[in-house]
Order: C-alpha cells, then sequence, then structure tokens
DNA sequence: CTGCATGCTCTAGTCGCTAGAGGATCAAGC
DNA sequence: GCTTGATCCTCTAGCGACTAGAGCATGCAG
C-alpha cells in the first residue's frame, strides 16, 4: 500500500504542498489519513484526483464547478449532462473573453502606435485614456478576473 | 462652482460610490473638499480623472500602472515614454492572455463535442479533465487572473 | 413629520491561492 | 549521539480590485 506524503504527492502532482492543504481545507480533497506523528498519507487516487482539478483549473473552471464535476466523476449513477452544461457554459466564458481582449488589444495598438517623444502633456496614450469617446467601440465590459 | 456629490459624480462617471471612495482610499483620486456635513464635494476635474481611470481598468492596465499614469498626467514636463511603455507592456500581456485562451477553447470544444446522454462514468468531459494526456497540446501556463 | 434616499466610517467577504510565523519531527552525515 | 537542513504541522495574513453590509447621521419630498 503505497503511502505518499504531501511532498511525495505535490512533486507527482505537479501541486504545491500549500496548495494541496487548501484543496483539503475547501473539500475539494477528503481529508487523507494520518500518521501517528500526524503527517498526512496520501494514496494513489489523490495523484489522480489532483490531475483532474489540476487540469480543470488549467482550462480555467472555477472551484465550485470543480466540486461539481469532481460530484459527478464520483457518482457514476448520475447523469452527465451536468457536465456537459459547464463545460458549455466554460466555452461561452471564454469566448466572450477572447472577444473583449481582442478589442482592447486593437484599441491599445492605435493608442501606441503614434508614439510620441515629447512631453507627456501630448501623449497620445495619455490622451486616449482620459477620452474614452476616441474609442473606436464601446468596451462591452470591464475585464476582469476570472478564467 | 460646480461641486458634486459623490452620487452625482458616480453617475456622471458611471464608477459605483463605494469604488470612488475605495480610488480616493488607496490615492488615485485626491482627497476632496468637505462640506460641514462631511459630505464630500467634488469638482469637475473628479470626472475627468474618474474616466481616466475607469478607461484604463477597462482596458486591463492594473491599479498601479494607472498610478504612474496619472502621475504623469499630472505632471506635464515629464517624458512620455513611461507612459508608451505601460501601453506596449499591456499590448503583450493582452496578446499572451488571447494566445492562452485560445488554446483553452480548442481544448473545451474538442472536449465537448462528442456530447453523451449517459451516465457520468462515460463522460467524455470528465474523461478528458481526468487525463490531461489526451490534451492536443501542453497549456502554456494556468490562466489565471489579471487583464 | 414621516419615511426613504443618500451620506458617513469601518469591517469583512470575494477568488484562488501564496507567504510567513513558530514549532515539531525526520533523515543523513560525522 | 549530535548537528544540520529538509520536511512537516497549524494558523494567520496578504494579494488585486473591488463589493457588501452594519450601524449611524443627515437631506429632501410629500
Amino acid at each position: 500500500m503505497p503511502s505518499l506524503s504531501i511532498g511525495k504527492l505535490a512533486k507527482a502532482s505537479e501541486v504545491k504542498v500549500p496548495t494541496i492543504r487548501f484543496y483539503e481545507q475547501i473539500g475539494l480533497l477528503p481529508p487523507p489519513e494520518r500518521a501517528a506523528n500526524d503527517r498526512r498519507l496520501f494514496g494513489p487516487d489523490a495523484v489522480r484526483r489532483l490531475a483532474f482539478i489540476k487540469h480543470a483549473r488549467q482550462l480555467g473552471f472555477p472551484i465550485e464547478a470543480i466540486r461539481t464535476l469532481l460530484d459527478l466523476a464520483d457518482d457514476p449513477e448520475r447523469d452527465c449532462a451536468d457536465a456537459n452544461a459547464l463545460a458549455r457554459e466554460q466555452i461561452i466564458a471564454v469566448d466572450r473573453k477572447i472577444a473583449q481582449l481582442e478589442a482592447l488589444r486593437s484599441e491599445l495598438k492605435r493608442m501606441a502606435a503614434a508614439t510620441c517623444q515629447g512631453a507627456a502633456s501630448d501623449c497620445r496614450v495619455i490622451e486616449a485614456l482620459s477620452d474614452h469617446s476616441l474609442c473606436e467601440a464601446d468596451h462591452p465590459e470591464p475585464v476582469r478576473a476570472s478564467i
């Protein structure tokens, strides 16, 4: 019965030690056994579970979505329509984010195109930031966090 | 001398009241005058400054970059090379983020393409998340926050 | 004069970790 | 046996950029 210390698990899964403890704390990982000295002892299933979590995080799934996906995976009886729905939601979110970022990139490029060497008073960048009406298009939404 | 309450300023600038207070707290907005009843009284320059901040935030500039840009704008003597550099950095960050998201989108689409109506045990989505080796390409980095 | 909107300050919560304090224990080398 | 450094433990606080709420003081309209 190969049991892993948290350090070995971290190396095996390429997830940092504090992150593993954090995932346990928020209930994504079940509390592992403990050795007599109170150290965590993980089984090989923990490696798989962490791989799942890590991969889903890389794909931008928020923790709560991952919790749902893990619940689904833990219970093979359940219908997987939920998992498909989560994946579709995630695609939509990614598409929206890409569209936003492309609008922003074009505005930034236009803004930075006219390089100025002079004083800040007639700096294109600052001018462009001061006056939204110079933008070609509206910004759909503020671009922020998530994903 | 048209002085604005924080509520009017919020409406004029389309920045929420608590956000305005927050910007004052972190020093992006100078502390405004106060009426006898301790309420804030803003001049029209606050509207312009907030528009600048809001626009820069929409473009994904982090607060510290905005602080630098505002310092530049406040001091017209200074060279604007810094502003150009910030804009260029921002473009690079946006480009990188777009590239990441496009890789993710293609993986998500591939993952969700095979829709299953069965039990979660043979759900493509969960299977794909369980096994990173099914991915066509490596994920460059975890996709996270900023911008 | 009543009631609601707006204002104030202060604190805590969000998300997903990350960093650090302060201490216990382990493994290896001498 | 002893020292040294790595690893482990728990707990708390911090990041960025707000957002939400408590608890209270005002302002304004009907």
